[in-house]
This record gives C-alpha cells, sequence and structure tokens, in this order.
DNA sequence: AAACTAACGTTTGTGTCGCTAACGAATGTA
DNA sequence: TACATTCGTTAGCGACACAAACGTTAGTTT
C-alpha cells in the first residue's frame, strides 16, 4: 500500500489524522509555539524576553528613534512597547527621554549596555534557533526560511495587518 | 543599491533588521500569527473554532473516544477539552454520555449532525490553507510541510512536551 | 476490608501574544 | 479659533499553551 513517505512525522502532533495533517496552519502554530517556548526558556535566566531583542536590535541598526516608529520598525504594538521600554530602561539598556523639538515624542537611545546586552541575548537566540533547525542541513535551512518568508510575505500584504498600528 | 537577492520580503516583518531575519522562531511566530487570523476569520461565520475542527475530525476518524484519549488525540489539554466539548454538545455535533463500564470516564461520541459539521468546516479550511501557500507550487508545499514537519518532530521529542497533560 | 495510588473530568488560574479602544497632552492645519 | 491628527499611555479582550489542585472513581497492595 502507499505506506511511504509522509508517514515520517506520523503521530507526532496530529493524532494519526489525514485531516490534521494537511493543515499548514496547524503546523505552524505547533511548530511556532513550541520555538517560542524553547526561546523563552533560554531567556529566562537572562530576565530577559524576545521583545526586548527585537527593539534593541532595531534600536541599533536604525539608530535612536521615537516610540512611534521604534513601533513600526520592531513591528511591537505601541500599547505593548510602553512596557519593554520600562523594562529596558530600568535595566539601563536604553534612555527615553523628551524630544525638545516635539514635546509629545520621547527618543529612546541604546545605551553601551545595551549593546552589550543585544550582542549577550542575540547569542542565545542564535543557539536557539540552531537548536530549533538542527535536523536540517544548511540548504535546507535555507530552503524553510525562503518558503516561509514567502508566505508570511503574502499573508502580510494580501491581510489588512501590514501595520500594528493603523 | 541594495539590489540583492534576500530583499524580497524585506520590511514586510522584519524591521530590515539583518539580525531579525536570522531567527527563525521570529519568522514562524509572525506567519503562524497570521496564519491562526486568517482561519479564525474563516470559521467566524461558522461559529467554529479551530479546537472543533481537530476534536471532531479525531473523534471521526478514531471513534468514540474518553476525554483523556481525545485530549491525547488531538494534542489539546485536558483541561481546555471541556469547554470545546461543552460547546459541541450544545451544538448537538457530539454527545457526552457517561461510560458505564469506568464510571470516571464520559464516552464522546460525534453525531451525524457532527459529520456533516465536520466537512463543513474542512471545507472551509482546505480553502485556508490554500490561500496560505498560495504563492507556492505543489513542489514547494510539500517541501515546507517535510521541513516544518521534521522541525516539528525534532521540537516535540527532544523537548518533554511531546504529551500534552503530563 | 482498609489503605494507598493513580486516573478521570473539572475548575481555576497563569503568562504570553496579537490586537482594539480610549484618553490627555501636544502639534499641525483650515 | 476650531478641528483633526499624532504621541505616549492605560486598560482590557480573546486566543492559546500550560500548570495546579480537587472530588470522584477505579485498581492495587497489604
Amino acid at each position: 500500500m502507499d505506506t511511504s513517505d509522509e508517514l515520517r512525522f506520523d503521530r507526532i502532533g496530529d493524532g494519526g489524522s489525514k485531516r490534521l495533517r494537511r493543515q499548514l496552519s496547524r503546523l505552524l502554530g505547533m511548530t511556532s509555539a513550541q520555538a517560542s517556548r524553547v526561546a523563552s526558556e533560554a531567556l529566562a535566566p537572562l530576565g530577559a524576553a524576545k521583545a526586548h531583542f527585537v527593539v534593541l536590535a532595531v534600536l541599533d541598526e536604525a539608530g535612536p528613534a521615537s516610540q512611534a516608529a521604534l513601533a513600526d520598525r520592531a513591528r511591537v504594538y505601541r500599547s505593548d512597547l510602553v512596557a519593554v521600554l520600562n523594562e529596558l530602561s530600568e535595566g539601563g539598556w536604553i534612555v527615553r527621554a523628551p524630544d525638545p523639538d516635539d514635546k509629545r515624542r520621547n527618543t529612546i537611545t541604546i545605551t553601551d549596555a545595551g549593546r552589550a546586552r543585544l550582542a549577550e541575548i542575540e547569542a542565545v537566540l542564535d543557539g536557539v534557533n540552531d537548536r530549533i533547525m538542527a535536523p536540517l542541513s544548511e540548504a535546507e535551512r535555507a530552503q524553510l526560511f525562503s518558503l516561509l518568508g514567502r508566505v508570511n510575505a503574502h499573508l502580510a500584504s494580501s491581510a489588512g495587518g501590514a501595520s500594528p498600528a493603523p
């Protein structure tokens, strides 16, 4: 019979159901949840969160910015960014100073300690991603990135939700 | 200018950061969230949820079962299954009857209406998954499933979390 | 038969995540 | 001057994965 091929990850997360195995959204959800869990667990000892990494990375690469600009770049909602910046500020990794030119804005700047923190977090997360993709070859990892990236781009552009704070 | 290769989905969800683009967990999370949103929106008019589909599918394929067995197969936590079964029961899609042989257990059975409901939901979700993978060819879809499946299997087995209710 | 252990369904609660709504303050525009 | 928009902020929703505990029932041990 047709005992071949697709039975390799049978009963991993689909109860052996052909129906469930066809649903990419489910496979995506399960894998994402597990990856997210691994990442969070790895960051926990540092007292860091994933949003910390994203925000610090964007700050480091794009330079100081208002919270609104930061939220756009990091794809974090303005409302959620507040807490993240509070935490980063408490650690001395960023400075939140009022913008003299526009009193509505804050100017967020990464500190030297923040850059060190970023490197620290990045090292951990690089390790995490390596563990996640452990069973894949280099070529396969690139494949996965490419395919996922295309699906993601398609979803982001087709849906209304490309921008986090409309 | 910066005309190279990997810029095709630049600024889709990573703020243009090389660092962020390397993080599979992030790409996975964004894609999963969007796919999940599309699926939920498609199911909303039916008044259905994703868990409904999973539970009905498992019931249809593996036959009547206790809630514990159902939770294992559907990869839903016993605690969360309660609400799902309440909803499915209210719709008349399943029957929850005490097991005479073991008074601790309920026996969950799918009804004819439940099977019709399952077909209905499945049709919607098949459409959703087709829309999600629209930019991919048949071969690429198979590739994506295979790669994701391997990552998922690896994560499920390496972490303690292969079984949802320890 | 009594005592202990384990499985069952259920309730309740936790933490994260994506997202919406509304607010006062400040700014820009008509 | 009136109106609209942008800014940071607070609060809250709903979905999801998950943990802890409880009363009930069953199986096992002494």
